[in-house]
DNA sequence: GGAACACATGAAGACTCGTTCATTCGTTCA
DNA sequence: TGAACGAATGAACGAGTCTTCATGTGTTCC
């Protein structure tokens, strides 16, 4: 599918079109949540059935079920069969780079967040 | 204040505790949203009044307002006041960086997902 | 075949979120 | 002071989301 046009600002750093946006706000919204959160970081160690997975995280079987379909409609994980059970993962390299860094910079970020005026 | 059980080991890898979860998804829900990315996009290219800031990206004084104060009661981007203006910018590099990562690896995951015909 | 296990799915509920409308607060200038 | 501009706030509605409950699908072993 054709891109078409890529704003080319006098910076090449941040390329947000209206149409990037709403594929990057809907896959980071992917991340945006505890319990996907913890899904995701438990698959960067390595590769678990769904079962286990649920366990690990603390999570129902239906629930996580339910969040693993999500990630695996945004190509984020793959889930293998191997027998009965089904093996998830992370798709590739980018998915745990993007939680690295997004973990990363957000623990950095811990500045004045306490701002009781409200 | 420094309720710290993020320490980052020997490795380079960053580590999701139950303690440090909720923060990172609260940040990362932040830039989930069109709205709020097209808002940070904008600020990255340099700091803007809010209204102009609100005509930049398409949004009502009043809606872009309310997502103002939603980051920058995260820490996100700061708000000082110049005359009947309050001009907006990144709280710090951190967030820019954040921003960067999750575009370019979010615009280098979706390669993946779709058939080959590209 | 039938039972037991592993996972997926659908529906319903409570909950959160983002926007709009109307109003208020703060600042500048005549 | 009063008018005009810029920005913030609160209430409320519609929409989306996450979980739980119950059920369905697929697989292995007896």
């Amino acid at each position: 599918m054709g891109h078409g046009a890529v704003t080319t600002t006098t910076t090449d750093r941040v390329r947000l079109d209206a149409d990037n946006v709403a594929k990057v706000a809907t896959t980071l919204q992917a991340l945006s949540t505890p319990s996907r959160l913890l899904i995701l970081a438990r698959l960067r160690e390595g590769p678990l059935p769904a079962t286990e997975l649920a366990a690990a995280v603390g999570m129902e079987q239906s629930a996580c079920s339910h969040q693993l379909r999500l990630l695996r409609n945004l190509g984020l994980v793959v889930g293998e069969r191997r027998g009965r059970s089904v093996v998830y993962a992370l798709h590739d390299h980018h998915v745990a780079e993007l939680l690295d860094q997004a973990v990363y910079h957000v623990e950095h970020l811990r500045l004045g967040v306490s701002d009781t005026s409200e």
